[in-house]
RNA sequence: GGCGCGGUAGCCAAGUGGUAAGGCGGAGGUCUGCAAAACCUCUAUUCAUCGGUUCGAAUCCGAUCCGCGCCUCCA
């Protein structure tokens, strides 16, 4: 069995072989630090998530880079008019996006570069473009890729660029450009940059978007590494420009396999400020949901489905959470302290071998799902019939564990009752010892008002977070 | 116009030639002082529509109807 990823370059499924038999590396683009990032923004970052902790949980070794673009249009203008140097400006939003990162519990990346960190590298690459014939310089300084050079553009995109390349020289209004499709390797300095200005050989500016990927991937994984993922609108042009800059400038091929991930809809329309559904993270929390539950329905459906993203579906995934949760609690009852057995139940090497054949499967993350679904029933059948011992749970459990390792939502929130709450419960207990259910119903009741829910089992009564 | 994705139960969502996974919801049952929660069972003769290929199609081909994305800096 192996590792099977669909590739953008091909359109096709293909196995994973890495340049370095067992060490992937892989490039993710990263956010755009001016705002806090919206829900849409994490669909892609968690589909990430999933395939770092998928490629690890496979044996793999991995070495992720996801950069942080500090620098553009955007971020000088938001911090110009918040009349912040731009770096405290866009502190302020990384430091947002690694909290956000962690309450939906995304493994952190090995490298995180930003931009204006690597400002030297991209100079060094735009040179090179320069040397090479295939940037040139337009009469306001900036600086310019010409797709005519590189004959092979649109090969990501699956464009044909014949028309355009044809074209003639395009007038003034288009930046000076020569060809339409030709993009901006480096800005002229312009004076709505105000401070935010480097020099260069060529003149002072600011570098284009593109070419931070370009220079920050080689500096980390080569100039040719294994895999490039993000959002479908990122296939062109950015990817697309990524590749020409990247294969223009070394020679190499820049990148092995494309994965990219649909976007994410809310009730079925895109979201945008004016339509009233748009959302960030903290909107949601805001909401009462907790970042694993936002996490689940994010990260449910299949990475290349646009996906619909609806309340309706996040409180069906706080249902569906509560039920893998109370099957942990159910085996930690059984399991003790005892050790596992290192001999899975049939019911649950079927369910690791049905989770693993599904994401080996471009990662079929509603398969896999469903395996561990199939797992629940069978062991909670097990438990009805008293045919799983401790050392069986014990074992389970640990089976769970790995599965959390490449899912990241089966560890529970934590929810510490607080003293009051535990004072409630003991009086509780000594109203039904009593009989006396009338008041037994009323601390119930009270504590409902708190925010906690009474279950009684076997082993006493149990409070839960509502 | 070009490139591309999708239409499967009340909702969400797998399945791409061998006779419909899974989740939520709903219905019944078990448990319980009553509950709650949980657990068990059931819940699509059918896969947008119409043709075609085939022993066999949700899956392949053709047409049609809907929805959506990208086409120069939005994950």
């Amino acid at each position: 069995m192996a590792f099977k990823l669909h590739n953008t370059l091909t359109r096709q499924l293909a196995e994973l072989r890495p340049g370095e038999p067992g060490h992937v590396r892989f490039y993710t683009c990263g956010p755009t630090v001016y705002n806090f990032a919206h829900i849409g923004n994490f669909r892609a970052y968690i589909f990430e998530d999933l395939l770092r902790r998928y490629l690890k949980f496979r044996g793999f070794r991995v070495t992720q880079v996801m950069n942080l673009t500090d620098v553009d249009d955007k971020t000088i203008r938001s911090s110009r008019e918040q009349g912040l140097p731009l770096r405290q400006f866009t502190k302020k939003y990384i430091d947002a996006f690694f909290e956000d990162l962690a309450v939906l519990r995304v493994e952190r990346a090995e490298h995180y570069p930003a931009a204006t960190d690597h400002v030297p590298e991209m100079i060094a690459l735009i040179q090179t473009l320069l040397d090479k014939g295939v940037g040139y310089k337009s009469d306001d300084g900036s600086i310019y890729f010409s797709i005519a050079k590189f004959p092979s553009y649109g090969k990501l995109a699956h464009l044909d660029m014949t028309g355009l390349r044809s074209g003639a020289r395009v007038a003034q209004d288009e930046y000076e450009k020569e060809s339409a499709a030709d993009f901006a390797l480096w800005k002229a300095w312009d004076e709505k940059d105000g401070a935010v200005v480097w020099d260069a050989p060529w003149g002072r500016g600011r570098p284009g978007w593109h070419i931070e990927c370009s220079a920050m991937s080689m500096k980390y994984l080569g100039q040719s590494f294994d895999l490039h993922t993000g959002g479908v609108d990122n296939i062109f042009p950015h990817h697309e420009d990524e590749i020409a800059q990247s294969e223009a400038a070394t020679g190499q091929p820049f990148v092995k396999y494309w994965m990219h991930c649909a976007h994410l809809v809310v009730d079925g329309k895109k979201m945008s400020k004016s339509l009233g559904n748009f959302f960030t993270l903290r909107d949601l929390l805001d909401k009462g949901y907790s970042g694993r539950e936002i996490r689940y329905e994010l990260l449910a459906t299949h990475y290349r489905q646009s996906l619909n993203f609806t309340f309706t579906a996040l409180d069906a995934a706080r249902a569906a959470l509560g039920r893998l949760d109370e099957f942990s609690d159910r085996l930690r009852t059984i399991a003790g302290v005892a050790d596992p057995d290192h001999h899975l139940p049939a019911w649950a090497q079927q369910a690791l071998d049905a989770f693993t054949a599904a994401l080996d499967e471009d990662l079929n993350i509603s398969a896999a799902l469903a395996a561990l679904f199939d797992m629940i029933t069978a062991g909670n059948r097990a438990m009805n019939e008293k045919t799983l011992n401790a050392a069986g749970a014990s074992t389970v459990l640990g089976l769970l564990k790995r599965f959390d390792s490449v899912l990241g939502f089966l560890q529970p929130e934590q929810q510490q009752a607080d003293a009051d709450a535990l004072a409630l419960l003991e009086q509780r207990q000594a109203a039904r010892k009593a009989k006396n259910w009338p008041e037994s119903d009323r601390i119930r009741d009270e504590l409902k008002k708190r925010g906690w829910v009474i279950q009684d089992t076997a082993q006493g009564p149990k409070l839960k977070k509502m």
